[in-house]
DNA sequence: CCATACCTACCAAGTAGTAGGCAGGCAATA
DNA sequence: TATTGCCTGCCTACTACTTGGTAGGTATGG
């Protein structure tokens, strides 16, 4: 792996750990085995790293939820799966959804890190609604009201139950916060 | 107001806006009007502040649940009120729960500060199983699995909303992610 | 030859926290 | 009543350390 890289993913995990103010270049030069100042020369400002892990997280994970759609067969497969990809990147209760861990701390971040955090809102509703609206035709998902407001209490639910089971290190938390929406695949 | 309570109070503030590692006690020393050494007089150090933030926000949350559970008739009643009680706490987008945002960082507090926060999601949970469970029996909430499984989905939503809307600056965003259940009030 | 990627050695500002002093209130005592 | 002494709450002045960031140099590979 490239050190860029390297920095990239020692940078998320951090802040999925801690949050974004909670860790330092120090940290990240300890991890990746660079001097500090090194770091500056791939990512200048602390800010130009927290914008570009930000794309990074939402077109890595956007991209997860398309092979999603295509791999698996019913709606109900899907949501199921949606709910797989938070549960396995939550390493057992040690950290967050990336977005969760920056909403919390959106007034230190530049607009453009907002927009992002705000645009992995929108397109993740935008793929859960279009899940709840495959789901109800079909009957894969049971008891689906509007699409739209099915997809936004998911969303919810999802990050919620994520914020629970960090609380405690118990992943059996975000099991019983999804159960209610989970027990309605068919 | 007594400076100890001052001082709670913008610290509470300044935890919900920006998270617990983005404040520091120059900021408090501005907001309160004294110096930033005389702080460490009513808490000696960062980690006693956020013992006595998150114990007092506790206690007051729940004096709040349970000044609901008498003024308001129905279990239906009950559970708007819940979401009114985060909707007001938010100032419009501007903050979150403390708990949501010290669930983050949870991994830099003290076992007893996280200790408190599963508390607080406890008997929260408790609180909300309770209403389900009446709202129930009685028919003010429709749709009623188990009252368990409810309560989490429906404190999971709670926290997840305030998230999506923080991030947005939207009180909207919260109403969306919570129609799906009040809805279901009758 | 020159860009990339790293280094050492800094810097200014900010961090939590400490040491020690001082003013005023309060209560026991002479 | 006057005096003593302690406690609370704040102050100035400081420390040790960390923070993000800069300046300028060097090695290496195309």
């Amino acid at each position: 792996m490239d050190t860029k890289t390297a920095l990239l993913e020692s940078a998320e995990r951090l802040a999925r750990q801690r949050g974004f103010d909670a860790f330092s270049y120090a940290d990240l030069s300890r991890n990746v085995g660079i001097r500090k100042a090194s770091i500056h020369h791939h990512f200048p400002t602390k800010a130009d790293l927290a914008a570009e892990l930000v794309t990074r997280y939402r077109e890595t994970f956007m991209a997860e939820l398309s092979a999603i759609e295509q791999r698996e067969r019913t709606a109900g497969q899907q949501l199921a799966a949606y709910f797989d990809v938070y549960k396995s990147a939550m390493r057992g209760g040690a950290q967050v959804c990336l977005c969760v861990s920056f909403s919390v701390s959106v007034s230190s971040f530049a607009p453009l890190v907002v927009r992002q955090i705000n645009r992995f809102h929108a397109e993740s509703l935008a793929w859960l609604e279009r899940v709840f609206e495959r789901g109800k035709a079909e009957g894969s998902i049971a008891l689906v009201g509007d699409p739209s407001e099915e997809a936004q209490a998911c969303l919810a639910v999802a990050e919620g139950a994520q914020l629970i089971a960090r609380a405690s290190g118990q992943m059996s938390d975000f099991d019983g916060a999804v159960r209610v929406i989970a027990q309605r695949i068919r």
